[in-house]
DNA sequence: GTGCCCTATGTGAGCGCTAACACTACCCGA
DNA sequence: TCGGGTAGTGTTAGCGCTCACATAGGGCAC
């Protein structure tokens, strides 16, 4: 159907070269010519020559191109990072191919990753924030560059990951600092790793502070579940506090607490985790813990990219990226 | 680096047939003895071959991958558009392959459109919502099958998108329906084409009822932006309706009202548009307009593929995917 | 001048696959 | 009996590149 391009021999002969030189010009090698170089430069202009990235994956064994597993890419979080991820790998000049699962078992992630590796990708990074991912990545073929970016901690697999645990510890102890005796948290899904992290630091900042943390409530980062927890917590006066796993956990307890007449964050202060671009402007504004995706995602692909270049084991097996608190003003002291 | 798998002549030998008789199968040829696919079937799970796309999509001419072309992918809209691309390509047996770019000017959309011809996509999808990328579009290569969603719809290209227009104008009957003498609208960025659909349908159904519109409020998709608006809106006594051209706005928009004091819906009602997960979590609960994002991603895969298929200019060349409204609570008739 | 290295370029092979065609049975109707 | 289809399989030739090597022409030390 489509009439085909030029290919590098067209260049050749027009620039009065051999495709060799061309292929040279290319790939940037040293020993050209000034002169050459402009006349081979001038003729792929002329032609509007591009070169064939499947011929050139086809010898050199890999494309230029990064695999991207990853759930639910309409999330906040996985979204923010694909991009990141794409905006980064454009610049190093790579191409991000996205295979999003349904579920992170290990039927999908294999699937997904075997569908990648047809591709012959030159690497993958696995957004694979649950347990049952863990399995299908250890059983993965080694000979190709990995990366897993929110992954579990224990498995031995290059790593990048936001540092829940710190986020979550400066979260409670801002809430504690702030003159609570203690606060609730409403958790992501138990099997996410974020959510563990977040429980952690949670619990750790509050051990840390001498207090009994109180019972866990269990949401699914969804808004409903929020509300469902903030239904809950909204009857019982003797909470004060409260940290959510995530913004929109943090929204639907909000409503909640609107609807029970609690006030925010007069009576009870709330704290969240995303720093969502509409945190701000929540009622009242909420205060968050705000990762740096761009950061994860620069790691996740330089990580990567080490292992391209050195072969695999070369550089870092993990990195950690600290968030930071955003102050807003949805924490006030307790009264009495 | 990587320990190069099995190639079809290892598959072939195994099965005792030559290597075109391997590619048969894998194609689906139907001149193949039964007992000879199976045989074949077994060395390929045998040897763990993986056949090698690039390979294919060199002596093809087109590889099975998809380019997408957008720009901010986290955005609610683009981001679930893009999921729900990548989950119908699998189906279809295409990877996603995500190209976004910063800026929807000419020189972004081409570098972006260009690095995925150099990967030989099978096709393109831009998710081109503004003015700026409809010329890059026109002065592409001709012989490449492209889809745009949410694009000009003036342009000679084609083109699915979610009906703004009708959506608009449901959004804003309904707030006529409920008693409403007229009702204000907080719009989008100005040029993307989205902003203004929504402006025309909301104008359309205002003038359909014999109301003179009221002027436009600019906005840019921001809750921030949306504050700032409600609070010009929140001290205008007049006002009893808002139609916001996103929920994001909404957000914005109900949280000045709250500051202000003025109760919704008892005195402002509201409507959005997106039906963001959260929306139902507003306070109050956001009534809004819930574009079919799976539709238009199966409306501009089937358009792209018909295009690979027979041929550019094969199958339809604009398709309108219609909205539906989803009624809570930020809608109530106007007090007086 | 001879030998040597170093720079700039060309030549040939082959990556793994598909498309086109060639070939071999075998069946069927005249 | 024989031509001619038709199902099943093999053979060959590239697709457009990169890699390894061969080659040609200087410059420079001795």
């Amino acid at each position: 159907m489509a009439v085909h391009g030029p290919a590098m021999t067209d260049v050749a002969r027009l620039a009065g070269v051999s495709h060799q030189t061309v292929s040279r010009v290319l790939n940037g090698h040293p020993n050209v010519r000034e002169q050459t170089r402009l006349r081979v430069r001038a003729a792929i202009a002329e032609l509007g020559y591009r070169p064939n990235g499947a011929a050139r994956a086809l010898v050199t064994g890999r494309s230029q191109v990064i695999g991207v597993v990853a759930q639910n890419t309409t999330l906040y979080g996985p979204a923010s990072l694909l991009a990141a991820l794409e905006q980064t790998a454009a610049e190093e000049g790579f191409a991000v191919s996205v295979g999003s699962v349904r579920n992170l078992d290990h039927r999908s992630i294999s699937a997904a990753v075997e569908r990648h590796l047809a591709h012959r990708v030159a690497g993958i990074v696995v957004i694979a924030p649950v347990e049952s991912a863990g399995e299908a990545l250890e059983r993965l073929p080694k000979d190709v560059p990995l990366v897993t970016v929110d992954g579990d901690p224990q498995r031995p697999v290059p790593l990048v990951t936001v540092d829940q645990v710190a986020g979550a510890r400066a979260a409670t102890q801002h809430l504690l600092d702030a003159g609570h005796r203690t606060v609730w948290h409403v958790s992501g899904p138990s099997d996410w790793f974020d959510s563990a992290g977040r429980i952690e630091g949670w619990r750790a900042a509050l051990l840390a502070a001498g207090i009994d943390p109180p019972p866990l409530m269990h949401g699914d980062w969804s808004a409903a579940s929020g509300y469902r927890c903030g239904q809950m917590l909204a009857r019982m006066p003797e909470v004060t506090a409260i940290f959510t796993a995530n913004d929109h956990l943090a929204l639907g307890v909000l409503r909640a607490l609107h609807e029970f007449g609690r006030r925010v964050p007069a009576e009870i202060s709330v704290v969240g985790f995303d720093d969502v671009p509409e945190a701000a402007y929540f009622i009242p504004p909420l205060t968050t813990v705000r990762p740096d995706f761009d950061a994860v995602a620069r790691a996740s692909l330089q990580m990567l990219l080490s292992q391209i270049e050195s072969g695999i084991g070369g550089g870092a097996l993990r990195q950690t990226i600290a968030p930071t608190l955003v102050a807003r003003d949805s924490v006030a002291p307790p009264r009495h």
